[in-house]
RNA sequence: GGCCCCUUAGCUCAGUUGGAUAGAGCAGCUGACUUCUAAUCAGCAGGUCGCAGGUUCGAAUCCUGCAGGGGUCGCCA
């Protein structure tokens, strides 16, 4: 279904006709052969860089080699002209025919149009969020969130079988301060005069409830054991009360994960993981005591020399070999962090993606270091790192302090812009640039926002089936009739200009698959939905070209597979932003 | 100082893994609404792809160096 793979497998198979041979006589190397659109349009529809890649092996000019496969290509039936231009590429134009059959093989397809097998079934976990269950998610989450989603609903429609997981990190002493943050607001929730929220605990509201629950639960028993005592207890409904939130505020957002792994369980859980995971490593001769220079430049004030256990991650291409054990002794974060990789590489996941922030940039060698030393070089990790978000409003930036208590949660966003806007804004950038969100451009519904203007090609095609439904209320317009619409009067360059379009969809999922790009998806569809807009506006000033004609239903219902072919297209594309494709504009 | 990311039109950004004459949107200018919902469309104008080398048939894209911006650098996660 994808037009480009089709064709490169003709011209693969043309260059086979062609009896060309290697000057050394080894079997030509066509790997290198692509198709793609051309650039220019008006080159054709699909160009070749055969020739150029060929030329060096067989031993001839670029464009003599093209010749000679141009001579075979021109044989397809599809193929309506061949040229050979520039420095040897081959430019292909399609039938006219060809196109309009594109048209029913994606009203055909519906929403499986641009799936493909990339995956071949292969387990991928995917890994993201993991935000602290310390409070609730802000405006920083939001991108990796998104990002995390996208990618996964991308590997899943390329034929990946995924899993989306949540790391929940409620092993380190931040859950400890959540819990003695948590016990002072059930003193609170028993009547003690608690004052300010002194500093290095977390001041926000939403551990009032917490203290509540907790008072309602146990009375003023806690408040009579000692902190070794209730901190256990305080710090797991706390957590539980947290990542409760967390996964409200994920809901808001239309974000799902299917496993909630927690990083506790690793070390308490039925055995220590991570003991077991460090032991493992060090039968490999990969863990040592040692000591670590410090660092170059600025020296931190209480640097002090000493002997640490350490994973020798630069056998594995880090910078410098990494601590395990805290001064305390217990483990540091990367040390879980391996165990987890471990797991998750044990649990059939051979490949792993990891969504981080742009804090986390400096982790990113050493958590694939790891991967490569823990599974032999069998597991792969890729890592996405996504860059920050600016909260605008009217132009100045918004600051946010954390220990102020004034962050912007995630749910303020969502109230105020909607999902859609939030979510494909996210989108509407590679993620490694940062991004400017501007509340009054994103809640503003007009021109500035793009989302609204794919939003609204949809709604247009619901609109025209309603228009027919009303004009010419006796014409079947089910999927079966569209199926065997006969398609032969659709000629106009704008619509065929949008066939092609559509017909670039699979590619585009491809490559966005593969690369983990959920951007590209976002700006297709605002391309896509360009080539609509302008075949509806130009039935405006051409009224033979309009959607529905009700003298020739012929020609209506041709029209309305078309349409049916770029409604599929957008809201898959939509689907794949997890946006919605809405029947109407309100 | 080490490592990672970024630098493309006045502004915000794409650029199909090295292809042909580098593209959108916004802002500016000219036009199209008794509509298939104009939340749209047609057109004009706008460029030393940060700078300098290198690799090759061919570079915004890959390599090296430099400049500017951001992030990060043992016991935070």
């Amino acid at each position: 279904m994808n037009v480009f793979t089709i064709f490169t497998d003709r011209v693969k198979e043309a260059i086979g006709k062609c009896a060309l041979t290697a000057r050394d006589g080894s079997e030509l190397d066509l790997s290198r052969v692509i198709v793609e659109p051309p650039r220019d349009a008006a080159h054709g529809d699909l160009a070749t860089n055969a020739a150029m890649v060929l030329s060096k092996q067989i031993g001839m000019k670029p464009r003599d080699v093209a010749e000679k496969i141009a001579a075979q290509l021109i044989e397809d039936k599809d193929i309506d002209r061949v040229d050979v231009a520039g420095p040897g590429f081959i430019n292909m134009a399609l039938s006219d025919d060809f196109w309009r059959g594109l048209v029913v093989s994606i009203v055909k397809a519906g929403k499986d149009f641009g799936r493909c097998n990339l995956g071949g079934g292969d387990k991928i976990n995917v890994e993201y969020v993991s935000a602290n269950p310390t409070g609730p998610m802000h405006v920083g989450h939001t991108r990796g969130a998104v990002l995390g989603d996208c990618v996964a609903n991308l590997l899943d429609f390329a034929g990946y079988d995924v899993c989306r997981e949540y790391y929940i990190n409620d092993a380190g002493a931040q859950v400890d301060v959540l819990a003695r943050s948590a016990f002072l607001r059930y003193c609170e929730a028993l009547g003690d005069d608690i004052g300010t929220i002194p500093d290095g605990l977390y001041p926000g509201d939403y551990l009032v409830p917490v203290g509540e629950a907790l008072a309602k639960e146990h009375g003023d028993k806690l408040k009579k054991a000692s902190e070794e005592e209730w901190l256990p207890l305080v710090r797991a409904f706390a957590v539980d009360a947290m990542m409760e939130m967390i996964r409200g505020d994920l809901a808001a957002l239309n974000v799902e994960h299917d496993v909630f792994f927690s990083e506790r369980s690793l070390i308490h859980g039925d055995k220590d993981r991570v003991k077991e995971a460090i032991d493992w490593l060090a039968d490999k001769g990969q863990v040592y005591v040692g000591t670590l220079p410090p660092p170059k430049g600025q020296l931190p004030d209480d640097w002090e020399d000493r002997e640490q256990t350490l994973f020798r991650s630069t056998a594995f291409g880090d910078d410098i070999d990494r601590p395990l054990k805290k001064s305390d002794g217990s483990n540091t974060y990367f040390a879980n962090d391996i165990a987890y990789h471990f797991d998750k590489f044990k649990r059939g996941y051979s490949k792993q993606v990891d969504i981080l922030g742009a804090d986390h940039g400096g982790y990113v060698k050493r958590l694939k270091s790891a991967v490569a030393a823990i599974t032999e070089g069998k597991g792969g990790l890729e890592v996405k790192i996504c860059q920050l978000v600016n909260l605008m409003r009217n132009g100045e930036q918004l600051k946010m302090s954390k220990r102020a208590g004034n962050f912007i949660t995630l749910r303020d966003v969502v109230e105020e812009v909607g999902v859609d806007a939030v979510r494909f804004m996210m989108m509407y950038r590679k993620s490694e640039v940062t991004i400017d969100f501007d509340f009054a451009k994103v809640t503003e519904q007009s021109k500035d926002n793009p989302v609204f203007y794919v939003q609204y090609a949809h709604a247009r095609t619901a609109s025209i089936f309603r228009q027919a439904a009303s004009e010419v209320p006796h014409l079947a317009v089910g999927i079966e009739d569209l199926v065997n619409a006969d398609l032969s009067g659709i000629n106009d360059e704008l619509e065929l200009a949008l066939i092609r379009k559509l017909s670039e969809y699979p590619r585009i999922v491809e490559g966005a698959a593969e690369t983990q790009e959920p951007h590209r998806v976002a700006f297709y569809l605002y391309d896509l939905a360009g080539y609509f807009h302008a075949v509806w506006n130009k039935g405006k000033e051409m009224p033979q070209l309009r959607f529905i004609n009700v003298k020739d239903e012929k020609m209506t219902l041709a029209r309305l597979a078309l349409v049916q072919a770029a409604a599929n297209v957008i809201s898959s594309g939509l689907g794949l932003l997890g946006v919605s494709a809405p029947e109407e504009m309100r």
